[in-house]
DNA sequence: CAGTGGTCTAGACCACCGG
DNA sequence: CGGTGGTCTAGACCACTGT
């Protein structure tokens, strides 16, 4: 009279165990049941338990060692993840109507803060461009590229007048390595006329560096208008 | 003459995927082979290259759909994860000396903005604390926090001059949901007389409002030293 | 050196959804 | 409806590392 055995997924063994941390069954810092013993417990194979637990891994809620088995980690070491998108789309996402204005465009040789940044060699030529983004009317982002023309030697001939250089890189360059940084910055003049807020009000930026299969593409800063916040869920 | 077959991984085939795409043989918006197709190619078990793919989607490198098959992101909708750490461990990481202080503390009925970020009942009781955390004896971060005593009516008899909030919470709550938002302040009166920075500085915060099961846990505004950067690789 | 997690395999069933 | 990805299984070998 029994019908088939419903099946233990890997997230019913995820919600599971987080369920036995959320009600103090099993405390921060404490051994978990190894892998074998779990499976023998849910009725399952062992990988469906090495794929929760993996994953739970990932997320640093647990933390797993080879012979010393899984524990649920101290003060859980957790991340957030935010999503890096492209201005248009994150402006266009929230229902408003995008825009984009080249503020100014010039070939010069790297200055010495951006050469170290990108490990540039002395001489090395780049194309600087600053641009506005606008949602529905309204400056939403001040931006101040830097493309190493050393290894985008095209993009000295490319107009910049109608597409955003963010947009031309995506599609020029199809993967790339990054590091991105956040913090907080105050309005000089320039900044503060085109963004059209007050001089040294507090605004939020992000500076971004790109790879290629280890050579320098690109350097930016983004400095988003007054108020701006960015959010995510962990 | 031939030994074991060198089995091919699945970060063999991450690896080589990201080549294909690096290099430019498969194109943003282009479709993949699918996964029979590829164990094929690759000599390997389907579940293999499962995984490889699987992982590559979850990075946003790559959209996979039933029926429809796997191909590359047009944008890379891309993510950067950023360890939320302990203020005394982010201190102590950088060989710095730890040391916190307790400003101020008072049990108050919740303000409204609090009520409502909280989801908390009128007249609902909260413990409103104000603490400094010096890195080498330096301010290195304001914290201005608010926990909810209907949940945690233990808070109001724990003594919080020795032990900081985070930490006690983080042993009390073992595991939340929160979320977390960075953006840009002014330095306040009391805020630029605690960092020992201007009034009007530029200050990068974060704010944090965690649950437990559903019920609100607590909410903190952490505002940190001038020149504060948060930084992540991707 | 022995126990634990890390990974691969070959096969199977199924859910989803595009054509 | 049929092809694609999503997942589970049972078994195996291996790498790392604490004891």
């Amino acid at each position: 009279m029994k019908g088939r055995r419903m099946v233990v997924t890997y997230r019913d063994i995820k919600a599971d165990i987080l369920r036995h941390i959320s009600d103090g069954t099993w405390k921060p810092g404490s051994l978990l049941p190894g892998e074998i013993e779990l499976a023998a417990r849910y009725d399952c194979a062992r990988a469906t338990v090495n794929r929760a637990m993996r994953e739970l891994a990932e997320e640093g809620i647990i933390e797993r060692k080879r012979k010393a088995g899984t524990r649920i980690r101290k003060s859980p070491l957790r991340e957030a993840r935010f999503e890096i998108p492209i201005v248009r789309a994150e402006i266009e996402g929230r229902g408003a109507k995008y825009r984009y204005a080249l503020v100014s465009r010039e070939v010069v040789v790297a200055p010495d803060w951006l050469r170290v940044r990108l490990s540039l060699e002395p001489g090395d030529r780049v194309l600087h461009l600053v641009c506005l983004h606008f949602a529905d009317g309204m400056p939403y982002q001040y931006e101040d590229r830097w493309i190493n023309l050393g290894l985008l030697p095209q993009a000295e001939e490319t107009d910049f007048a109608a597409t955003g250089p963010n947009e031309w890189l995506v599609e020029t360059v199809p993967f790339s390595d990054a590091e991105i940084s956040f913090s907080a910055t105050e309005a000089d003049a320039v900044i503060a006329g085109l963004l059209g807020c007050p001089e040294e009000a507090a605004l939020f930026q992000a500076e971004r560096s790109t790879w290629w299969q280890g050579r320098a593409v690109t350097h930016v800063r983004l400095v988003f208008q007054r108020g701006h916040r960015m959010t995510a869920r962990y």
